[in-house]
DNA sequence: GCATTATTGCGACATAATTGCAATAACTGG
DNA sequence: CCAGTTATTGCAATTATGTCGCAATAATGC
């Protein structure tokens, strides 16, 4: 068993739940592809796991923190939280649609938090989006 | 006309398109609110504009400028674009759903464009969303 | 392994979004 | 300011997206 299904199964294990196929089929279509949409994830999944279940699997990472939804573009995606990736932000081409992930910045990060902190609001989580022209769409145009 | 209204006649104007009374409505329902949902917005217009031009005129705005969509909480929400209001951020409350609105930060936009640059990107819009625990619901806990 | 309990897949339902088309409203030139 | 032209609307039908109840099935603990 791979080091991150290894993961998945002691966050299910401490909360509580089982370790299904249908689950490790969503972790796995999460880990190895960018974002997903929702529409996507069932298509991939094709036939092995019911659209149903897709749904349920999410919700229930989602409550378990084992994955988050952001909006990219304009659909809203799924990916593997920040405890199974590094934490990053995105870049999307309003263009092509192509996403890139961003490296974690700590001088962005300081500005964030210290936002946050100066209304009194008590940060859990935050996720920043960039649009704009990729370098190919940019030196195309 | 107020002078809201009149820049979004100009738009309109300008990319030879009219300013047509369903139009007027879903900005002045815009404008006069805080991010909608496209239901929100449906219900808001009530009988006065129908649901499918509802969608139809997001939709031209947003292909326009005009409104901007963005996820905050787990709803995509649509708002005017930073044309019509000024740029800002916001904070969702993942308990409550308040919104908050929070006013631009020179150091945290520096970063942001900073960060676009430095992977040769042509940024021309971010968003940013902040999650968490308002000062009620943190004090309540 | 076997019993217990949670989870799945299926079909039915509910809600959200899109489309074709005839009726209507907005813009243009006179 | 009016009539002709063209775009836009509202309506109804359609498709896509998401949810639910329940019997069948698979996972866990012993």
């Amino acid at each position: 068993m791979n080091p991150e299904l290894k993961k998945l199964s002691e966050v299910l294990k401490n909360k509580g739940q089982s370790l299904t196929n249908p689950r490790k089929l969503v972790f796995e279509v999460l880990s190895s592809h960018k974002p997903q949409t929702m529409n996507e994830l069932i298509n991939l999944l094709g036939k092995s796991v019911d659209r149903a279940s897709v749904y349920r699997t999410v919700g229930l990472f989602e409550s378990l923190g084992i994955t988050q939804r952001l909006a990219l573009g304009w659909k809203y995606k799924i990916e593997l939280s920040d405890a199974f990736t590094h934490h990053h932000h995105h870049f999307s081409c309003m263009k092509c649609g192509l996403i890139i992930t961003l490296q974690d910045n700590s001088d962005l990060e300081a500005s964030i938090s210290l936002l946050a902190k100066s209304q009194g609001l008590t940060m859990t989580d935050h996720q920043l989006e960039i649009r704009g022209l990729c370098q190919d769409c940019a030196s195309s145009t």
